[in-house]
DNA sequence: GTTCCAAGACTACACGTGTAATCCAAAAGG
DNA sequence: CCTTTTGGATTACACGTGTAGTCTTGGAAC
């Protein structure tokens, strides 16, 4: 259990997207992957880093005279938080409503659809 | 088509809700209305008021000497929004990945499961 | 009419966030 | 050694937001 809910900005997630997919990495590699997706500067970067480490969402141990940076706080537990605020602030806490504001009001490919069915009847055969 | 996303703030969500649920209202039933849900101070939530005006999430008509306030964002364009967000933020934009966090890491009550089955099923129904 | 009051308008202020620039110390180069 | 480089630490600053307080103006009450 995280002692207590470590809460990212926006920006501060599209750092931890490069630590999520891989780590540990050096400042310079989370600088260059930060960038191939953005046309953040080099110090904004750093900066976001510092206040992740600030707030205890990745580690940096020392390695020679830098630093390796590796996520703590994981990708899951930052999705179940996000994912559980949006439910709790925007459909009253439940799935349903949800799943159904995406079938009425946005687009649901037909890939989607297949995508869902499999997952029901997966959830629902380990159910029973 | 709203002219422009018009993005609200949690606190604001809150006062918005009070106008989802009923409309128009004054600003003092308004202000009674966040209150039951929340110890916020009188002036908090027309501070709240004012800036959904300024910002043009809700209208306000002239009657007598106050004003009758209404929602011009309506709840479903904002459960939209905030959807698509974070969708797109969080699981690249796609639906089913959400839908498996949600099996896999949160609990999906049977409740939940049998709401999601039947609404699958309606939605194939439709799509064949 | 003069006074008082309430609804709304305007002002306040700290904190997080986006977005960097500057400062510093130690390694690397000469 | 002295200088340059470079990663990291510190500082900056505007804007949105949470959370009110103060000011103003047009009726309501005398």
């Amino acid at each position: 259990m995280p002692q207590s809910p470590i809460s990212i900005s926006e920006a501060e997630s599209r750092v931890m997207e490069a630590l999520w997919d891989e780590a540990p990495l050096t400042s310079e590699q989370i600088v260059a992957a930060v960038q191939s997706n953005s046309d953040w500067h080099e110090k904004t970067v750093r900066t976001l880093l510092n206040r992740l480490l600030g707030k205890g969402a990745v580690e940096a141990t020392r390695d020679g005279r830098r630093y390796l940076y590796a996520p703590l706080l994981t990708r899951t537990q930052w999705q179940s938080q996000e994912s559980h605020s949006l439910l709790d602030r925007v459909f009253g806490g439940r799935v349903a409503p949800l799943l159904a504001h995406f079938n009425q009001h946005e687009k649901l490919s037909a890939k989607d659809i297949a995508e869902l069915r499999k997952l029901i009847d997966a959830i629902e055969r380990k159910e029973r």
